[in-house]
RNA sequence: GCAGGGGUAGCCAAGCUAGGUCAACGGCGACAGACUCAAGAUCUGUUCCUGUAGAGGUUCGAGAGUUCAAAUCUCUUCCCCUGCACCA
């Protein structure tokens, strides 16, 4: 294999070497220009896999190349300990969870050290370290590693207690009720999709049932519940299960009859439920009647088998007009009960729900997928173009869309109706226990709703370079409908104390707003210049805030440093964070520091997932885990893969294959500037400006890419046409060895932010510095030569043209003929864009022109012909296209020079004529076919 | 529910904000050729259809519209996807 030339794995190990032992990579303030870049620090909760180093390594990236462009730069990581991942995975430990000891004995760790993995503290240890050395160490990030930190530290708990001080002090933080997923066995659980907590039901919605109260004659409320409260008006009679046992339940001061589930869930939402031994069996019920609150309708309860005691109440009112489930029942149940139509939509007549019902051919209570479907096509429908009638009373002619909450909250303030929320599924916690919803009365919220806040976070976002420019617009709208935020909880987290209520912990979200501020002290932290204890309210107020004054020395460094470095300029994260850190993390900065002090930039990637667009997930494992990768294709083919193989702003799918073929493409240039090799005295002046003024476009092309974070674009100049442009310049037979050398040297240092240990392997050939203290090389405008390039365009438009013309004919060249343009032609049609670029291209003004010249009246024809033609073509043109015409190139001459190269090419005799030549060979008079910058062709 | 993203040739994926340079960048795959004992890698060419002279035709989810001109703008419509609600 030719792989085994570029030894990879030993160049990657030398170089990181070198760098680290130089310090190269720790920020300093030097040059009075400085980029702030971080990345939206990862959770401790495991090993990583090659997914999250896509956005690690834009980071690096962009740094890289910030620092070769004249900027100090600080490139600081740490790590977000808080909330439960690293406690998850302790509780794996402790529970003996085979794939996680056997994932972990994979890594290394022995028996011994994994017992220790039970504390959560020890597991935040060990994987930083991991993350520090197995993966950004190895991937040679310029990060600075004397300022890691992590969440959990004493220090920063102390700066997250300062930060709820200024919020208490803004008056943004609130209490009030709040509901959230419960445990009876183990408290405050985590309902979401990786399932750390649950197992089973993690991604359960938490619906939100309007519970109304209807009246039975003797004064105890039958509690039916519902998601589509506005159907009140509708309801023809109630529904109870049969065969259910119900039984009573006195909730402040009513008594409710509901399911025996419904109640035990009820305990956990109602400040007081208190419940009564009574049973009432669901046959007792049916044939009675109970008052529809509020229209104080007298109906009937009947019968329903569908009624759940499972779901909310257990009772459920009947609207058979826009309930499938419901018209379905009643047909079944053979009682004459008319349905009332409440909502007029388009496309359905007097009854929607029959009518669904119909379409879908549903005919019993027991075709719950098809009643499901019903349901949901009625509900949509009704929900965007619905409009109440005249039997809603005040609400009639009123949109379903703007009226929802309305009708719930009227009822309810008339205490007819109340609230309860369920899981939309059932789930299970970890302990096997059933998860239910609990409300906590005194919750503490960051007041993310707060007007000002939001008003004055909008603006701000308006002033940001947000990449990419969708998630710019869409950020408005994010600040617009986030609302306030529960900041605190309790339970076994990691986290700080909340200041205000004690035995709380500050939840994970609330404790990374303004994190990247604490990377500028991290360093002084960990060199214990200054320790947790100092660290008061006064202390950050003085360094973030300029407030007061310094105890010390170091309190003075420190707010140097502050006010060099910050505010952050790129903060980079996946776009899981798009509606959770980074619009918190632009409201913090906007409620606490001065409008200097607030962030300038956010990029957000998208995700590598496996194949079939599944995401990776860490606690399943994932795809290749990082070191394997690295071994396998090489840092730099896996920096070069993420920054190319698609735009930051969409998902790819890991493909092993492809990253094979990145890692080929690098031992490929390594070996290909191995081989590049030139004569001193093998000048060819036309070629030599040709590349050099192709490689200038090339940087101006890079710098663009580049300052816009473009990586793909950039790499893509830099590893694919650079490389095509050094291949030409060899095909075309260059071979100027001094030029060849400045191309290398410039390559390989536009390689750099990228490719980094091949750039600096390939740099040491001949040098000693490191390549990647080099500055970035800069357009030069005065190397551009437009006439060198357009003769290499010519070059290839002729050779297209001539392969062209031998597919279709299928003939075997013996001689090609090339004809140039006459120069009237040019003229022509250089006057004609000349006057298009004023706007007055008049034809007959041009006829004019020419025909008063005494040599044009013989060829009077074809003058005109080509004229007529012009109008249009000129249309057609290009910018570049419309440059290339106003260049000045001897056509005959260049080809002439490149007739060896098109020799080689077609493997056959070439001529070279101009059209003003006399006496030309031209058998088939093709000659009349020659126009600038496409001559004429004849093939034998 | 709320907020958003997307549908482009066999596949992945640019382009769309500022309509013409777009038969549509690039990569992968496929085919042919070169190199090689061979495989791999690499290099060259082809890869919507038609075509014995550099051309023409039909394409960018579907339908309609604006325009001299639309993958790009407008409207309608179908279909996928993501985020949020004490995971981070």
């Amino acid at each position: 294999m030719v792989i085994k030339n570029y030894d990879y794995l030993n160049i990657e190990k030398k170089w990181q070497q070198k760098w680290f032992d130089a310090k190269i990579n720790i920020a300093s303030r030097k040059k009075q220009k400085k980029f702030f870049i971080h990345f939206a620090y990862p959770g401790v909760s495991g090993y990583l896999h090659v997914g999250h180093m896509r956005g690690f390594t834009y980071c690096d990236i962009i740094s890289r190349y910030k620092r070769m462009k004249g900027y100090d730069v600080l490139f600081p990581a740490g790590f977000h300990a808080s909330g439960i991942p690293s406690v998850g995975f302790a509780k794996k430990v402790e529970r003996n969870d085979k794939e996680t000891i056997e994932l972990l004995k994979k890594n290394g760790c022995t028996d011994d050290f994994i017992k220790k993995l039970v504390d959560p503290k020890k597991v935040v240890n060990y994987f930083s370290g991991v993350y520090v050395n197995n993966y950004w160490k190895k991937f040679g990030f310029f990060i600075d590693y004397t300022r890691l930190m992590n969440t959990i530290s004493e220090g920063y708990k102390r700066f997250i207690e300062w930060q709820f001080h200024k919020l208490n002090e803004k008056n943004l933080l609130v209490q009030k009720p709040h509901f959230a997923p419960f445990c009876p066995n183990c408290g405050p659980v985590a309902v979401d999709k990786s399932e750390t907590d649950v197992s089973k039901g993690g991604s359960a919605e938490i619906l939100d049932f309007t519970i109304i109260k209807f009246k039975l004659k003797d004064g105890t409320i039958l509690p039916a519940a519902t998601l589509r409260p506005e159907t009140i008006f509708g309801v023809t009679n109630m529904w109870v299960h049969p065969d259910i046992e119900y039984q009573k339940v006195k909730i402040n001061n009513e008594v409710w009859i509901c399911s025996k589930e419904c109640i035990e869930k009820l305990t956990y939402q109602f400040e007081t439920v208190e419940i009564l031994m009574e049973k009432i069996p669901g046959k007792e019920l049916i044939g009675k009647t109970c008052v529809v609150p509020e229209i104080n309708r007298d109906v009937p309860i009947l019968s329903g088998v569908f009624a759940d005691p499972t779901i909310a109440t257990g009772i459920v009112m009947s609207v058979p007009a826009h309930a499938p489930y419901d018209w379905i029942a009643l047909v079944e149940s053979k009682k004459e009960i008319q349905p009332i139509k409440i909502i007029d939509v388009k496309g359905f007549g007097n009854n929607p729900a029959k009518e669904a019902c119909d379409q879908l051919n549903i005919t019993s209570q027991t075709e719950t997928k098809k009643l499901d479907e019903a349901t949901d096509i009625v509900y949509k429908k009704e929900f965007h173009t619905g409009v109440l009638n005249d039997n809603t009373g005040k609400y009639s002619g009123l949109q379903i869309s703007e009226i929802k909450d309305a009708v719930k909250n009227d009822l309810i303030s008339k205490k007819l109706a109340a609230t309860m929320k369920e899981f939309s599924e059932d789930v299970i916690c970890r302990c096997k226990e059933k998860v239910v919803i609990k409300r906590i009365p005194d919750q503490w919220f960051i007041k993310y709703s707060d007007e000002a806040l939001t008003r004055k976070s909008k603006d701000y976002a308006e002033t940001m370079n947000i990449f990419p420019q969708e998630y710019k617009s869409e950020i408005p709208k994010i600040l617009d409908w986030f609302d306030d935020r529960a900041a605190i909880r309790k339970g076994s987290w990691l986290g700080t104390p909340f200041p205000f209520k004690k035995d709380w912990i500050i939840e994970p979200i609330s404790d990374s707003t303004l994190y990247p501020a604490y990377y500028i002290l991290s360093n002084y932290v960990n060199q214990g210049k200054i320790s947790a204890k100092e660290m008061t309210d006064k202390f950050f107020d003085y360094i973030f805030l300029g407030l007061g004054t310094a105890k010390n020395k170091i309190w003075e460094n420190i707010k140097v440093d502050f006010d060099y470095w910050y505010p952050v300029d790129i903060n980079l994260g996946g776009k899981e964070h798009k509606t959770v850190h980074f619009p918190v993390y632009v409201m913090n900065h906007v409620a606490i520091l001065p409008r200097e002090k607030r962030p300038k930039g956010l990029f957000v990637h998208w995700w590598v997932t496996q194949q079939g667009r599944e995401k990776i997930s860490k606690s399943k494992g994932g795809a290749e885990p990082i070191l394997e990768a690295a071994t396998t294709y090489g840092v730099d083919a896996m920096r070069l893969y993420y920054a190319h193989v698609g735009s930051p702003f969409v998902d790819v799918e890991w493909n092993s294959d492809i990253v094979t073929k990145y890692k080929n493409r690098i031992a490929n240039i390594w070996k290909l500037i191995q081989q590049l090799s030139g004569k001193e005295d093998a000048a060819n002046e036309n070629l030599d400006n040709w590349l050099i003024s192709t490689l200038n476009r090339r940087i101006q092309k890079i710098d663009d890419a580049f300052e816009n974070y473009d990586l793909r674009v950039a790499s893509n100049e830099i590893f694919y046409e650079c490389q095509k442009d050094i291949q030409w310049y060899m095909k075309r037979r260059g071979g100027n060895k001094k030029l060849i050398e400045k191309f290398i040297s410039t390559w390989i240092t536009l390689m750099t932010p990228v490719t980094p240990h091949l750039a600096e392997e390939l740099w040491h050939q001949n040098n000693d510095s490191f390549i990647s203290n080099e500055t970035y090389p800069k357009f030069k405008p005065n190397e551009i030569s437009e006439k060198d390039e357009v003769g290499e365009y010519l070059l290839s438009e002729v050779t297209d043209d001539v392969n062209e013309i031998l597919k279709v004919t299928k003939i075997t060249p013996k001689k090609i003929h090339i004809y140039v343009s006459p120069a009237w032609k040019r003229e022509i049609f250089r006057k004609a864009l000349e006057m298009a670029d004023e706007n007055r291209l008049n034809i007959g003004l041009i006829m004019k022109d020419i025909m008063s010249d005494p040599n044009k009246k013989a060829i009077v024809k074809e003058v005109s012909q080509f004229v007529g033609k012009l109008p249009g073509e000129i249309k057609k043109l290009s910018d570049s296209d419309r440059n290339r015409y106003l260049v000045t190139l001897k056509e005959a001459d260049f080809l002439e020079n490149a007739k060896d190269y098109l020799k080689k090419v077609f493997s056959c005799d070439i001529e070279v004529y101009s059209a003003d030549d006399k006496d030309i060979y031209d058998p088939a008079y093709k000659v009349r076919f020659a126009i600038p910058l496409r001559p004429a062709i004849y093939i034998e």
